[in-house]
DNA sequence: CTACATGCATACTAGTTGGTATGTAACTCG
DNA sequence: CGAGTTACATACCAACTAGTATGCATGTAG
């Protein structure tokens, strides 16, 4: 690609992507800014001229491209449907054979990072905390929704549902990770789009 | 408490648990092994002497911690029980409000660990993979003898039901130790009761 | 063209890490 | 008692870490 002598904008998210790929595969941690650098071919000198410190670039990493991820693949596609339910299940069926391997190999970056520097830093904590809510709160708000205009039961808690489906969706990754198979995660998936069609409104359910 | 001048088994333990506790708050690579000695008292060179390296230190942590950990919670209780829904509700509904926060703290070694290291490690995830193998499959084998015992209903698959309690146990501790606010494993636990409750077999449900 | 700030490159440092080499008490066995 | 093994303790090291000090080329404003 052709690249301007100086891009500030274009170093500063080549480095924000090599530091995402480097905490997805290792942590936060254990991420080496050496191997960041190493793998975007710019310096440290410039690492330090666009980030304050090591924290400064993680954080950077959550707002910006942790929050994109969660934001396309929840917070949109479950903003304005017609049946929370139907869009619910869209989009754990959306997923292809090869998005379930890779998401199976290094896991959901929200959740490892969430996992890692919730205990020991509180800038984390409340970054990664946020994003959980965020998604959480799409999926009940969405249900409630999907209350009021008739598509789903009346008698359940949209936000434990939430709670519950974000839950489910998450120790499915951790547990298929773990095994390295993806058959695990799609269990977990069929379980909770059957589960998701008990809440439909009885009139409504197919 | 009176300690031997030399108990080779006792200052082995001792090593196992606090490397335990600092595994459990800082993951495996960022735990220290000055750190883990300086909270016991004994020197490097028993650490040594006692393990090859980290990793085999690691390793003994989740064969004998962590998989008595879980064999405790789970594969006793489930191992021959009446009614597997009502055990694994039991269970859930054991948590004591302490328990429940301090689990919200430092969240599931075995979880936090396979997230870890599952992916840079295949000691560690041959392991830990193992220990939620066993966890499932506990889970699996009670409902399936719930099914011929004539308490669970037999149009569902124990195994996959197994993944998914799993699941949503592993995803609500993630979620609450991230937020740290045990309210939401307490809402992901309701929600998976009131699941449980629609596996019974139907003229056996309350 | 000049003055100055921006964007980056290079070289270096202090601290921490896992690991080792070596010494030495304490038990065991004959 | 004495030889040999076990169970440690101490001191040290090479590698790696985040971070810094400095210098310089590029862009920009006047």
């Amino acid at each position: 690609m052709v690249v301007n002598k100086r891009n500030s904008d274009e170093t500063r998210q080549r480095i924000l992507e090599a530091a995402f790929h480097e905490m997805h595969r290792n942590g936060f941690r254990a991420a080496s800014l050496d191997s960041i650098l190493a793998n975007t071919g710019v310096t440290k000198g410039a690492l330090y001229h666009h980030f304050a410190n090591k924290n400064e670039l993680g954080y950077a990493v959550v707002d910006e491209l942790v929050h994109n991820m969660i934001s396309d693949t929840w917070l949109k596609p479950l903003s304005r449907g017609e049946d929370p339910i139907d869009d619910l299940i869209a989009i754990l069926k959306g997923y292809s054979d090869e998005d379930m391997e890779r998401g199976c190999q290094l896991g959901c970056p929200l959740n490892n990072l969430a996992q890692e520097m919730s205990p020991v830093d509180e800038g984390f904590r409340r970054r990664l905390d946020g994003l959980f809510a965020l998604w959480r709160g799409a999926v009940g708000e969405a249900l409630r929704r999907g209350q009021r205009s008739g598509h789903v039961r009346e008698n359940i808690d949209p936000d434990e549902i939430g709670c519950f489906f974000v839950a489910g969706m998450e120790g499915g990754i951790s547990q298929a990770k773990t095994a390295q198979n993806p058959e695990i995660l799609a269990h977990c998936r069929d379980t909770m789009i059957g589960y998701l069609q008990t809440l439909r409104k009885p009139e409504n359910s197919t």
